[in-house]
DNA sequence: TGAAATTTTCAGAAATTATTGAAAGTTATG
DNA sequence: CATAACTTTCAATAATTTCTGAAAATTTCA
């Protein structure tokens, strides 16, 4: 039977490392988790204590996640210092992550497939060169149906929703 | 006005950058690249040729193919070597990526948050591990329900019926 | 079976990515 | 506006991941 301080210290280890398994680092992850189950805002200094983690580590790791819009911005009044929230709805967190995810992967991937489906290509091989079209048209299109379904739930009214529109689905 | 090897060869490195957004190696994703736009199947030399590669790195990156469905061993009579070829239908590609994917990043997270789920928690903190247990718990909820989106559209009939069933959620 | 051809393994090297810590930069307040 | 409080940057270092190349293992065929 463990105390709420080592669950919460497990889920923070296991989210980490997690984390880079879905390209962000671990140190990143860690700090989600911390603010995730923490009952109070953090400064960065509460974080680099509670990871053990230098200031800079920190200071570069919150920002990302600021960025993510993953956690956010806080102020304590009468503290000059700047204090972090995590945001607690799983499926905003969920949606959030998603649509960061779908910005970094699938974007720059169609923009590279629209640029070569644009290329003109001079040469004999008539035969090769059309099949080489068809295997780019083929992944762009595809590359872009993903990227519908992705936005379509993350658009999505929230997780009773989700659920509603799965059980069209799911037999 | 490119030619057809150099459409290709961008093509390749293209891929190759993208691949490392997403979880797998540059050098994994060039010779997926190589051989989804090769006319034959080609054996490990001709990928160490192509790619500039050492042998070792060569052999393990086309068996992690393999063993992502991506990429088949194949033979070519009266040669003795193994010769590999990709899988060339753009949905199936796109599918087997999503369920290894999904088999890597989501079920041990599913794993984590169970075994969470699962624990006990002693103390005196009543309103906090219960607090606690919630975020767990909706976090599962909802890594369970993209689970589904996944295997959802994986085990879908193939783009044109995933095309049908956007179409009813797109305006 | 045995020798040649091919594939696999793996320890060390190289390349890449993440972290530190201290200095520079900013901002708030007396 | 000077100083203390805090945040950001960044060059050096550490950790991790990827790659090489040669040796070991396996397979094929005469």
């Amino acid at each position: 039977m463990a105390t709420l301080a080592q669950a919460k210290q497990q889920f923070i280890e296991a989210w980490g490392g997690h984390g880079s398994a879905w390209g962000i680092n671990r140190t990143m992850a860690q700090i989600h988790a911390l603010l995730l189950v923490s009952e109070v805002a953090l400064s960065t200094e509460d974080v680099m204590g509670a990871l053990e983690i230098s200031r800079g580590n920190a200071n570069m790791n919150l920002r990302a996640l600021v960025e993510w819009n993953l956690i956010s911005r806080t102020a304590v009044k009468g503290d000059r210092r700047e204090y972090f929230m995590a945001e607690k709805d799983a499926w905003r967190i969920a949606t959030q992550i998603a649509r960061e995810r779908r910005k970094r992967e699938i974007e720059p991937m169609l923009k590279t497939l629209e640029g070569l489906s644009a290329m003109e290509i001079r040469g004999e091989e008539k035969r090769n060169a059309e099949a080489f079209r068809q295997t780019i048209k083929n992944l762009r299109e595809v590359t872009l149906k993903a990227d519908q379904v992705i936005s379509v739930v993350a658009k999505a009214g929230g997780l009773a929703v989700t659920k509603k529109i799965l059980k069209l689905f799911v037999k």
